[in-house]
DNA sequence: GTTTAATTCAAACGTTTGTTTAATTTTGGT
DNA sequence: ACCAAAATTAAACAAACGTTTGAATTAAAC
């Protein structure tokens, strides 16, 4: 056995946790349906993470170690206008959560619950930097009289929103857009594109200056 | 014990597994945490309801059960113009889904958990109706060539995923807004008419012919 | 090749889970 | 006051839970 399919191992759990959480949220899943479906012996979930929870704390971590690099890039970027920065963020959130649907049920579905206080905390601090990076661009943009003065936070909670509520009621928009539920690609394919048709053409209606 | 207070039981027991459930999720909780918050005997769950899974779905029956009298009401009334319709749409969904905050978590919780089918189809049959009736308003004012022509459904989705991301992430705004987040009153009363002003800005502005 | 550490495994641990049982108490009609 | 039905209870049930154990296997270092 290679080194590589040794701490496949270790990935192999925390994709079938992903799964699962998400399929199942995290208390209606067992350890054994994760070990079962990554075909690893139950005890290396210790082994590797000390415990079920400390798992969910390791793949959230994970999954959320790639993040706000082009955000932060984004604000820097001085050639940009406003208007194009947004269409950008736009863009990015859609592509993110769609991509990372399973994990970002997973969110939702446990941000809620009083799990423990470092996941909580983890969560509430990416939450507040996605929030500050769309303040500043909507904030720029405002002083540069080309954004009208609206609430930015609930502008947030309506970007956020509008995109975890075809996540979160998949269901409901699949039989509503007349996919087929199991077709995951082609429900991205159908949905991203009028995601972010719909959002850009909100959010500029809702900052554009009467 | 009067007769009142025998059926209370019965009630004592729906309203501690909301409390319980919005906070823990179903499968986070059990019937035992349910039985002493609510100060009944624990097989008493099984004595008026047959499982712990009937409870979810007697508790998600009954608080569905006063629901879409007044959207109906608002449909056929031939007085109002598509507009003020909106924004009474806005207001009910905003005062009904904040008041009925513990019992919206446990539906966005529970939803995309593969829980039964029953429960399942019950809160899709829910959505779709909710969405049917504002379809119908949108299709009326773009009749009536006062609406500009939206994607209905995703407009839906930014109204319910605007509302719901302020009980889904709580935390976040009660940071943001500088609120106590153990007030409840005072979250309800700062929240809801800055929802509610929001969201008609924006579904206005979203809305009208350019 | 030997040694040491890291990994894997089946089995078992003690709790907690949802539900049922069977006995007891309370209730309401006559 | 009596009785059948309804309500309530403490105790027990088997099953599933997360975690630990200690031996067996594999990998790496020298």
């Amino acid at each position: 056995m290679t080194a590589q399919e040794k701490t496949d191992k270790r990935e192999q759990l925390i994709n079938a946790a992903e799964d699962l959480f998400a399929e199942k949220g995290f208390d209606g899943t067992s350890v054994r349906d994760i070990a079962q479906r990554a075909d690893v012996n139950l005890a290396m979930i210790s082994y590797y993470f000390g415990s079920k929870e400390k798992l969910l704390q390791v793949l959230i971590e994970q999954r959320f170690a790639s993040s706000l690099e082009l955000l932060d890039e984004l604000l820097r970027n001085t050639t940009m206008t406003p208007w194009e920065k947004i269409e950008r963020v736009i863009e990015y959130y859609v592509d993110k959560i769609l991509n990372g649907r399973k994990f970002h049920s997973i969110i939702n579905q446990e941000y809620n619950t009083d799990r423990s206080r470092e996941i909580i905390d983890l969560i509430t601090s990416i939450k507040m930097k996605n929030y500050h990076l769309i303040k500043q661009i909507i904030d720029d943009g405002y002083e540069k009289k080309v954004f009208r003065k609206i609430d930015p936070e609930l502008t947030m909670a309506s970007m956020m929103g509008t995109i975890n509520s075809t996540i979160n009621s998949k269901n409901v928009y699949c039989i509503l857009f007349r996919i087929d539920a199991t077709d995951e690609a082609e429900y991205l394919a159908r949905m991203k594109p009028r995601l972010k048709e719909h959002l850009k053409h909100m959010i500029r209606a809702h900052l554009t200056i009467e």
